[in-house]
DNA sequence: TAAAAATACTCCATAGGTATTTTAT
DNA sequence: ATAAAATACCTATGGAGTATTTTTA
C-alpha cells in the first residue's frame, strides 16, 4: 500500500465522487480508479458502494476512513519532526567521568556561543562506555583519554593533564616540596574507583610496599575535592586548577599523565562534528584542564 | 511513501545491516539500497550512516523507527479489523417509529436465528429519516411505508396495516359496531405525532366539521397504546393485534391503510440485504402487524 | 439522454533482479 | 584481503495519461 492510495481514497470519500476528487488531486479520473481498485484488491474488501451515478461508502470504507486518516497524520507529523530535526542540528557529546565538568562546561559553552542553533545533548560515562556509545551510535562526540593507538583521522587533542598527590592544605605533606610513594604509607587515602589509572594504582602500591589506609571510596571526582577539601584524606587525582584548601605535591618515584581529547566516527556526516573539531584546533585548551 | 520502504527499513535497522536484511526479506541487497535511497530523498534526510563495513541510525533515523513502527502497526491493525468485519457481516436496519416494536422483533429474531453470524444493527426514525439514512448509506435496508412509486427492484412487501380508531375497551364507542368521524367530536383524543398521515388527520377533522378533544400528543406509539389502555383517550392508529383493554372500531366514512416492507439500494452488494428479502419473501408477515 | 465510473490501451517511472565496483576494515 | 554497501544495467510491474465504453438515474 502507498500513501497515494491513502490520500486518493480519503479524497473521494471526502468528495463522494471520483471525478470531483480527481479534479481536487489534479490526476485523471481513471488514474482514481486503478489507484481504488487496486487498494480493494490488497485488503479484499469494497470499500465503494458504486452505483453508478453516485458512489458510497461501505462499513469496511467507512472503517478503513478513520484509520487511513490516522497513518496520514502519522506520515504529516514525521516530516515535521524531521524538519524540526534538520533545523536544529543535535550534536551527542559525551564525556568521561573524571573530566572536571567546570572544564567542560568552559569548552562546550564557547562552542554553543559561537554556533548558538546547535542543540548539544550531554552524557557522562566510563572510557569503555563512551567507547561502545561512540560505536553505536548513541553519541556523536566523545571528550575522553588519547591513547597513542588511536587513529588521529577520528581524534583530536585537547590538552594533557598531570596525576599527582592532592592534599588538604593544612596537612603536613602540603609543606614538603616533593614525595615519593613510601609518604603515602599508613596516611588517609580517598579511593577513586572510575579513574582510568584504578587497576594499576593498588599494584603501585605494593610493589613499593606501600599501604595508604583507605578511609574513603568514590566513584565522583567532585566528592573527592571535597572530601580532600574537608582534610579527609588524601588522593592521587588529575590537577585542578583554582581549588581552595587543596595543594598539589609533586612526586618523586610516580609520573602519571593522560591526553584528554575529543572521538568521533569517521563518516558520519553531521556537520556539528567538524564544527566542533575545527572550533577547537583553534584554541589552546591546556588551561581548561 | 510505499510501506515496502518502512519493513525495508525497519528490518535494516533491527538487523544494523542491509545484507542481513536482504535475506531475511528474501530481496536482493541492491533493492534495499535503492528503497532507502528513495525514502532519504523523499524525506530529504539520512536515516543511515554509511561506515563501510557496518551501518547506524542517524538521529533522524532513530525518530523515523519509531514512527514507521507506529505506521506500520496502524496498517496491521486495519487488516486485522477488516478481517473481523468480512467474518462477521453486519446488517444496519432501520425501522419506521411507528411500527410495533414487537412486531420487528419477531420479524428481525426469526431472520437472525437463521442466519446467526449476521450481526445487525437496528434504528428507528421518521419516514423521511429512513429515505435519507438509505440514501446516505448509514443502513444498508429499511422497514418502512411502501408507496406506489417506489420502485419494485429495490423493495419487497411485508404486509399491510389498516389505520382505525382504537377506544378503551370500557368507552361507550367499544360498543358500536362502527362508527363515523362526527362520533369523535368532543372526545377524547390523543394526537399521534409522528404518524405518517398526520398532516392529513386535522384536515379531515375540519373538513367533516369535527373537532375532538386533543388530550395527549405523542412520538411514540407505546405511550399512545399505554394511554388508551388507561382510559386517557382514543386515537386513530394501526391496529395492533393482542392487546388488553383496546377496542378497535371499524370506521364506515374512513378508510385509512398502509402497506409495510422493505426497502434497499441497488447495487448494494452486500450479502445480508439479499438473505433478508429472500428470508421475508418465503413467510407471510401480515400476522406480525 | 447525460453524468459518472470502468475499461482499453499506451507510455514511462520505478521496483527488483544480476553483475560489478567501491570502500573501509 | 575481505565483507558490505553502492552502482550500473536490464526487465517487468504498474501508475498515469487519453480515448472509449458501460451503466444508471
Amino acid at each position: 500500500m502507498d500513501l497515494y492510495q491513502i490520500r486518493y481514497f480519503l479524497t473521494i470519500a471526502e468528495f463522494g465522487s471520483f471525478t470531483k476528487a480527481a479534479e481536487q488531486l489534479y490526476v485523471s479520473q481513471p488514474s482514481l480508479s486503478a489507484g481504488i481498485k487496486k487498494l480493494e484488491q490488497e485488503l479484499d474488501v469494497m470499500l465503494f458502494e458504486r452505483g453508478g451515478r453516485r458512489i458510497l461508502l461501505t462499513s469496511a470504507g467507512r472503517l478503513f476512513q478513520e484509520k487511513a486518516q490516522a497513518i496520514l497524520a502519522e506520515y504529516q507529523s514525521i516530516r515535521q519532526d524531521l524538519e524540526k530535526l534538520k533545523a536544529q542540528p543535535t550534536l551527542r557529546i559525551a564525556t568521561l567521568h573524571t573530566l572536571r565538568a567546570n572544564s567542560m562546561a568552559k569548552i562546550i559553552g564557547a562552542f554553543h556561543q559561537q554556533y548558538p542553533k546547535v542543540v548539544i545533548e550531554i552524557c557522562n560515562g566510563y572510557l569503555q562506555d563512551l567507547q561502545d556509545w561512540l560505536e553505536q551510535g548513541e553519541v556523536d562526540l566523545t571528550i575522553t583519554w588519547l591513547r597513542e593507538q588511536d587513529d588521529p583521522r577520528k581524534s583530536q587533542f585537547l590538552f594533557h593533564q598531570a596525576l599527582t598527590l592532592a592534599v588538604p592544605q593544612n596537612h603536613a605533606l602540603a609543606k614538603a616540596s616533593s614525595v615519593c610513594l613510601a609518604d603515602l604509607d599508613g596516611q588517609p587515602y580517598i579511593e577513586r574507583i572510575n579513574c582510568e589509572f584504578w587497576r594499576t594504582c593498588p599494584k603501585m602500591f605494593e610493589s613499593a610496599g606501600v599501604k595508604p589506609k583507605i578511609v574513603y571510596s568514590s566513584n565522583n571526582e567532585e566528592w573527592v575535592i571535597s572530601l580532600i577539601q574537608a582534610g579527609m584524606g588524601m588522593s592521587i587525582m588529575p590537577i585542578w586548577s583554582d581549588l581552595a584548601n587543596v595543594t598539589y605535591v609533586p612526586m618523586t618515584d610516580l609520573s602519571l599523565s593522560r591526553t584528554i581529547g575529543l572521538q568521533w566516527r569517521s563518516k558520519q556526516g553531521l556537520e556539528a562534528v567538524n564544527w566542533f573539531c575545527d572550533f577547537v584546533m583553534e584554541r589552546d585548551w591546556q588551561v581548561a584542564g
